[in-house]
DNA sequence: TCCGCCATGTAAGCGGTTACATGATTGT
DNA sequence: ACAATCATGTAACCGCTTACATGGCGGA
């Protein structure tokens, strides 16, 4: 097998995968259905990407293949050194600061447009949180909140969803204020 | 030269760097302090990026050299395409929807390990954004704001720095909270 | 003279995106 | 029979990171 030594930055994308795969082992068609859904949010990733990303982490004995099923399926589960890593990632990395914001960016530049086209900008931004922070909360309501670990941990992910956007629904409103206020 | 039209998805660095030449002609040297100053917590470059783009967009026609220096400087300035180019990207183009927090990834997984690990990490997150907080109070204290685009612009990018980190700050806060009053 | 800064460029490798390609199985 | 879904794999391209490489100029 090859060395697991080396580079290694982000790679997150490995650790998604041995995350989802702690609790039960996973083809990567399910796995793809789970990045499809709550975890795009977060970790997007493409079909392209997780089974190229599985055969490699099988290749270094993170996974290996639990079962093979109809049409190719492969499920694959956890190894235990796999658990090693993910436990490792979670305690022994520190997350990268989170950067590059082209919204941000774009607001950088704002002043090459005239005022009026700036506070358009702003106030797209503004209207757009709030149709998200809408859909974050029908969200809140219509799942049905338990004890299991991903269910506490799921809501606390949630919680961050809409305390981001609200603030930048918020944020964009105040940045539309003083700009209103203010003579070009 | 090249046509221009393809692709060009993202290609913010562009935009970037159109965006900077607006004010003053500047070589590529002059460029990347601005990226490694202010720039650097919406949109960071390396050297090596920043050289390699000015020659692309040079070929575009979005700038050219407008002077030479010693030692091989080149002093780049923006072109009317250019500035059309740069509107174009502020008022036609969308914002890419921001995704990929590794921070949140990890959350996510937190289950894996135990309750206690799992509040210490959210301490730490906490701790990291109060110390940020500081930093970004101090630069606003610090800063001679005054009438012009960039100062009030860059006001308003600050605003949204103080806003997210005192977000997450809370968030995280409010997190270890809620696994201090439940049973593992 | 020599150190530090000014100044630019290239190459290798990686992760992510898009597109292409193929085929088996199930339900109607 | 046929469509929809299940299921995997590969290739090309792009932007970003890291590292390597080179040399001119100014001041102590």
């Amino acid at each position: 097998m090859s060395t697991l030594e080396g580079k290694m930055r982000g790679m997150s994308l490995r650790h998604a995968l041995l995350g989802l795969l702690v609790d039960q082992p996973a083809s990567g068609y399910d796995l793809l259905k789970r990045f499809d859904g709550s975890l795009s949010a977060v970790w997007p990733a493409t079909q392209s990407q997780v089974y190229t990303e599985l055969t490699k982490l099988a290749g270094d004995e993170l996974i290996r293949v639990w079962k093979a099923g109809p049409r190719g399926r492969k499920e694959y589960a956890l190894t235990d050194a796999g658990l090693v890593e993910l436990r490792r990632w979670l305690t022994e990395t520190k997350p990268t600061r989170q950067r590059r914001n082209d919204v941000l960016l774009r607001v950088f530049f704002l002043g090459v447009l005239s005022r009026e086209q700036g506070i358009d900008y702003l106030d797209g931004l503004a209207a757009t949180a709030s149709r998200e922070l809408d859909g974050l909360h029908k969200l809140e309501e219509e799942t049905d909140w338990d004890d299991s670990d991903l269910s506490v941990y799921g809501r606390i992910s949630l919680e961050y969803g809409l305390r981001y956007t609200a603030m930048r629904r918020d944020w964009a409103a105040w940045a539309v204020d003083q700009l209103t206020d203010r003579p070009e």
